[in-house]
DNA sequence: GTCCCTGTTGGAATCGATCCTCGTCGAGCG
DNA sequence: CGCTCGACGAGGATCGATTCCAACAGGGAC
């Protein structure tokens, strides 16, 4: 009706927007509109007039409803595990970043290993609509997360995750193989006749694609293998490494799975007084601050978890330009310490294990 | 026009909103909207009716639009240096746990430190409507920032920082001061007479309320002490470290003031030859994972960064309630291990320090 | 001098919800 | 049997922007 004519220009103390400054301008919206998203058909006496009027309301976009409008939101969700794991926040971090460049924010959603909160993250970005989902899974196969993520219908980055049909995702995958390869053939050189992997659940491709490497690998190299498939966390690290000292003939050399396994790993051992490397060699995945400073210090099987976030972000970004979904493929890296040494009590084939030197390596 | 009367009803194909399950259910949007956000006015009849075209189309709201409309968004957003920080990804973690629990979801955006970051983090989540921040800042001074924080409306809660005008914001301080005091004593009845403290920046409140408890401590005790400020990173706590170390008398034991930090000097001390605690006593602030296993294990003084970050939540979520602003605090505490020990040098006046004994610590 | 084309500008519809206001209908009461 | 009150449904304004469309003005061509 006519006494509402002007809707909010009345009152004064409201939020300053685009109406506002148009008033003052004595413009349309429509040309306040023009004017700040730098439309061309602009004269320069309008751009002029808006953008005084801009500075003196101190206007500032709401962004809010520019989505409504635009259908996009400039946000991006990233649906992880536990952020304060330190390989998922260094991920976090390098992900943010080449977001930020681009302009868009990060929601972050921690789904602390329950593929039900994967599930119910998934739903609720995108009914905040955002633009894109970086996911990296507590479970590859979880049928409710399967189920989002196919009624959804913006582009999706797994981060070292694989979907059934995962045709329509870009992913970057750290290839765990190449590491996992160098581990076992050291450890192998060394003279190890049993390595095993304290590893975490299958439903996520590094404990797969570690699995099924370490056991083709050790059946090449004809060597004994072990895989203790389990939570990714300490407790089953530790419980785990107990009950592999335990066996009757335990392995000479441990690969722990992750960062949480390895505390757990190391907390066996100790529990045990298994000495590294005297009793068992130890290697692990992906790098841990103080590694570096342990007596000895840890071989381990490196990636940069950055340049995974920083490449996972650039994927999306990607999607969100309208190319087709590819994956990309990060290296990881073995490097040896002292923390793997010939085994004490070599197998009866090879009983001169515990005298191999740095030359035997060679062979 | 008439020709355009239902204006999205017309086109099939089209997203599924609050319109289309009218029009489904044969009712008017707002009885819709009435019986999805639970209005008690509303007839079982109706309810059923629109329940079932809701679960038949499949309806999904859009928060966006909801939230442009009520002006809450449900939403949070997290200042944070760097994610990459264990101790900040704990508090991260337990912030987004208890704000997801609320209902919110938190955006988060890293400042590397960066005052200036900080600043434009703020004004872009001012754009998004956040409903309030939470705010670990690299610099409490920064006049930027302190402006942008000043124009903005919706709550703040500072986690571990102070501000000059903070009156609005609420906060969560950790009782660093309890923890360096023990630390002191403990390092003076062992024998110590001078102590340095690896520092961060001043500019933070946990910098600061170290090196003045620190330096107040001392006093009381009669033991000397050196503060080295500088960002925190491994580089200043490698250099910091050797430039203590060349001193003419260098100090007998050494805090480092972070994570970050406390590599650098582990670092500084290899590079030096100097031995834990043999040639110097460390004690590090803010546990990291694999400290226990350090040889020797890490004396730390430690919080719970996991309930900071939910305490900082729930003071949001108070803020957010209507409550008046308050500050909340978390104890630290000091663990003692083996790498504090007696000076090995002892200082003119105790020429025993080095066959000191547990009873001495009884003094 | 008239016509047309192009560059500007204003007006209004739209994004998808909430919620206020008004109208209607049934029930209770005199 | 008629009136008033209460409850519920329909319609439309609104949040704060974008953007399509039409109107209009000025310059060049004929």
């Amino acid at each position: 009706m006519a006494p509402t004519a002007r809707p909010v220009g009345g009152r004064p103390g409201t939020r300053i927007g685009i109406q506002q400054v148009a008033e003052r301008a004595g413009v349309a919206t429509s040309s306040v509109s023009r004017v700040l998203s730098g439309h061309p058909n602009v004269s320069a006496v309008m751009r002029n007039r808006v953008e005084d009027a801009v500075a003196a309301l101190g206007y500032e976009p709401d962004l809010l409803a520019q989505s409504l409008r635009t259908r996009a939101t400039m946000t991006v969700g990233f649906v992880v595990g536990n952020i304060s794991n330190p390989l998922l926040s260094e991920i976090a971090l390098g992900a943010e970043t080449t977001l930020r460049a681009a302009g868009y924010s990060m929601l972050l959603a921690n789904s602390m290993d329950n593929p039900e909160l994967d599930c119910s993250h998934v739903r609720l970005f995108a009914q905040r609509r955002v633009d894109g989902l970086l996911l990296s899974l507590s479970d590859e196969l979880s049928p409710g997360t399967n189920e989002a993520l196919e009624k959804v219908t913006f582009p999706l980055v797994l981060v070292d995750r694989e979907l059934r049909g995962g045709g329509r995702a870009s992913a970057v995958f750290a290839d765990h193989s190449a590491g996992i390869d160098a581990a076992v053939r050291h450890l192998a050189a060394l003279g190890h006749k049993k390595v095993a992997l304290v590893n975490g659940r299958p439903t996520v491709r590094p404990a797969r694609e570690r699995a099924t490497t370490l056991r083709r690998v050790c059946r090449q190299l004809d060597v004994a293998c072990t895989v203790r498939s389990g939570a990714f966390t300490t407790e089953h690290g530790e419980k785990a490494t107990s009950v592999l000292l335990a066996e009757p003939e335990p392995p000479t050399a441990v690969i722990a799975g992750s960062n949480q396994i390895l505390v757990g790993v190391l907390r066996g051992l100790r529990a045990a007084g298994c000495r590294v490397p005297t009793d068992v060699s130890l290697v692990t995945c992906d790098e841990v601050p103080l590694s570096e400073f342990l007596v000895p210090p840890l071989a381990t099987i490196q990636r940069d978890p950055y340049q995974m976030g920083a490449i996972a972000a650039n994927l999306l970004l990607e999607l969100l330009a309208g190319e087709l979904p590819r994956t990309q493929s990060v290296p990881t890296s073995f490097h040896s310490t002292s923390s793997c040494a010939p085994p004490k009590t070599a197998p009866s084939r090879r009983p001169r294990g515990t005298t191999l030197n740095e030359d035997d390596l060679a062979s």
